[in-house]
DNA sequence: ATAATAACAACTACAATGTAGAATATATTA
DNA sequence: TAATATATTCTACATTGTAGTTGTTATTAT
């Protein structure tokens, strides 16, 4: 049975980012999109390192892109958010949920 | 100038958790609220720890309360969360929110 | 053929954060 | 002055975050 731990921030974000890519989340596609929506730059080497222990803990899934595409390099890697990784989502959402809630934060520095 | 980095998950918990309870936060009402909230044992070590951390940072302020109170044992350290602390709670939620945008989880774990 | 270039992924190392449990301090009360 | 209650501090280790460098595999130019 798993510890029922809740998710890191980073990961979080990468799983969202995957999510909304669907059919198109790969290394460099993930790192555009995050740096887009957070102000946050993700070098890609941490990157691939966090998408490697999400894999091993079961909550994302990866295929090899074909390696025939019509451009040079290497084949690409896609991820999936596996089901385990969506009940983990769901749930620090509900946890930050709860706990932002009834919170008022004063608007001095905005 | 600070890195702007943000928060972890438990800090962010922290944080928040200490601004609900106003007057009143030191470190087992911290606690309590926090297993209360969200469905997570908090050992009080792990709690005190980044609670000091937060403070180190300037995130969390901290007073210690009157020797003299009407019961036994140490007396208790006060937390108040600092305006850098809102912002860094203010800046997490925002990054959060924008990550989530659009997003839609099946149903089918619930 | 083969060197150059492009597009990626994997590896290595270290810092920051998360987590637990034991030890210590300080007050009241018997 | 010992026992007990209430809290905080200390120590150690695991997990996650972050960056930079290196390796792989394809296309294109010579």
């Amino acid at each position: 049975m798993d510890k029922e731990k809740f998710l890191g921030e980073f990961e979080q974000f990468i799983l969202l980012a995957i999510l909304k890519l669907g059919d198109n989340a790969y290394g460099s596609s993930i790192r555009q999109l995050l740096s887009d929506t957070i102000e946050r730059d993700v070098t890609i080497g941490a990157l691939y390192t966090t998408l490697d222990r999400l894999e091993k803990k079961g909550l994302l899934e990866s295929r090899m892109g074909e390696a025939t595409a019509e451009r040079g390099g290497r084949a690409k890697k896609y991820f999936k958010v596996s089901a385990q990784g969506q009940s983990a989502l769901r749930r620090s959402k509900q946890a930050l949920n709860s706990m932002w809630q009834g919170v008022a934060l004063s608007e001095a520095n905005l």
